[in-house]
DNA sequence: TATGGGACCTGTAGTTGGTACAGGTTCAAG
DNA sequence: CTTGAACCTGTACCAACTACAGGTCCCATA
């Protein structure tokens, strides 16, 4: 399997593959004669693991620890098991953050609905120095 | 002023608003005989306006449009409204998004109570394709 | 067997929103 | 007048890619 179908199975761009390559995250496929990589299935899962972890919103580096617990086999389930835990409360608090944004955002649109236009209520919330947020 | 205090005012550190200079969002302000940035009145409100918007998660493109619709003086109010609502959207969907992961990284780890350890079912469940996300 | 064009290659630069120096100058208090 | 904090410019770096430019390879068809 060359780039171009490992590309369209695991949806990744083939930009992004040779990026994974380049630093290391990916390991250096054979190559033909020509020069062009060759990839078998466990290059594909690989790479599927790896978007799959991205997806989820782990970062490089944690997909690199994550890989390294998965290429020594003597990982514990315990240290995968902290990392996600970490990661998800991570993400519970930028879902909170967001949700804190969202409503800031609400409130000022819902001060929009007079009619007359000499001043914009959005805009002057944006002059106000930070107020519910931070 | 200089722009030690004025970082100190607006809580934006001192590179970030050399930064905001050069990139245009921020005025070059006069200077002293020596070279130091001098800064009034004018300089914070702007700059509190764009701490403001990015706080509010506006990426800097939109803080240029929304200080486009303040500097010419003949914006409408609809257009800001507008930018805040497409903006809210956008907020409204990463919370979904960011929901899912959670989920899904909380139904990993659920997974984990089993005290045998001869494989991990979040690294099995990252190796499969993209079930329910995306 | 020649050839055309799609797939692939390397290397570099750009993106966003800043941060972090290094190495030098200015300002103001004592 | 000295000293050291604050300021200056310019460059390089971060994540996680994306987008070229300019060249090579592969293989299906004529």
């Amino acid at each position: 399997m060359t780039i171009g179908p490992l590309s369209e199975q695991t949806g990744c761009n083939i930009e992004t593959i040779r990026y994974y390559e380049r630093i290391g995250i990916m390991p250096k496929p054979p190559r033909t004669e020509g020069g062009h990589r060759v990839y078998r299935e466990e290059h594909l899962k690989r790479l599927t693991f790896i978007r799959r972890s991205r997806e989820l919103g782990f970062t490089l580096d944690q997909v690199r620890n994550l890989l390294l617990l998965v290429d020594g086999d003597d990982f514990t389930c315990d240290e995968v098991k902290t990392m996600t835990l970490d990661h998800a409360n991570d993400v519970h608090r930028k879902i909170a953050d967001l949700k804190k944004m969202e409503r800031v955002l609400k409130d000022m649109v819902s001060q929009c609905n007079r009619g007359d236009v000499p001043d914009c209520p959005v805009i002057d919330a944006l002059f106000q120095a930070r107020v519910s947020l931070s």
